[in-house]
DNA sequence: ATATTATTGCAAATGAATTGCAATATCAAT
DNA sequence: ATTGATATTGCAATTCATTTGCAATAATAT
């Protein structure tokens, strides 16, 4: 059971004298509660059933601090290239994992890969660089796709 | 010696019914002479010096046909990550390579790895996807930008 | 309770990319 | 070479996601 995103952002909201508000708690419940990986507009949308006074740029914002403060990853998958999707799961067993994206439906498949610390190792000595963070996505057609088609 | 994009873009203006014009083969000599990975308005501002009267739009138009015909590719990286950039070499030693930005300068560098074969096929095995393509970007600091840090 | 000020809602702005349209240029057919 | 059909251009206007300025509101420390 990781720690829970409120839980998250008011320890950093503490320690740089925010504040933890109605609007940014629904947000961080809704984001936590959306599977897959909702765009702002989507997180809106469902925040805003449950407070009808919600604003779109609350959500923008809030979103905004929530990458700054690494809560969540930004991304932005193939065909939508223009939105941001937000994936909320960084903590415990989803942290480091790497999206497939069927190019025919357009799901997403979450993967994670040992080999990929040897990549970014042998990159590192090569290069003499330091690797934070790595962003890998493949695109192709997934299994229910194949079989489903002419 | 890669085969020139515009003998490529010819051959498929051909089959398509489509017209090789003046606008056309200027920017894409640009793309294939200009170094890194450019963004549209800097193609525009290259190729303009040479055709004052070309316009941003036709650049646009260009690249996003290009892009269909994959004769390039886009790409979003960082911060920056609003703009797209365009990877003009896709032929040749250049094709399937990926990318390091160092966070700092903003520098990128391109490399290559045998390693990603291997992670595709054990993610296509698993999951009974087919993958066409890949698209990995590493986030750090360079070798660079490591020495002359505080 | 009160004062301080971080945060909100709202509307307007931004900025990259796309699009409708009339004018123009390409290219195949003569 | 001339012609005609139509693909492509320049231009201006538009779209769409995201950001921002500001006055009103609400959260926290005192
Ligand atoms: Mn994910
Ligand atoms: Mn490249
Ligand atoms: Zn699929
Ligand atoms: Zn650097």
């Amino acid at each position: 059971m990781p720690i829970k995103l409120v839980t998250q952002a008011e320890t950093i909201l503490k320690e740089q004298g925010g504040r933890m508000t109605s609007q940014r708690k629904l947000i961080l419940e809704k984001i936590e509660s959306m599977s897959g990986h909702p765009t702002a507009e989507e997180i809106y949308l469902n925040a805003n059933q449950e407070d009808p006074t919600l604003n779109l740029s609350t959500v923008y914002r809030t979103l905004r601090w929530l990458t700054d403060q690494s809560l969540i990853t930004p991304h932005r998958f193939d065909e939508e290239r223009r939105q941001e999707r937000f994936d909320a799961t960084l903590t415990g067993t989803n942290k480091d994992h790497y999206h497939f994206q069927c190019q025919q439906c357009k799901n997403i498949i979450e993967f994670s890969s040992d080999q990929m610390e040897k990549i970014k190792s042998i990159f590192s000595s090569q290069t003499g660089s330091e690797v934070f963070s790595a962003e890998l996505v493949f695109y192709g057609v997934c299994a229910n796709c194949r079989e489903n088609r002419s």
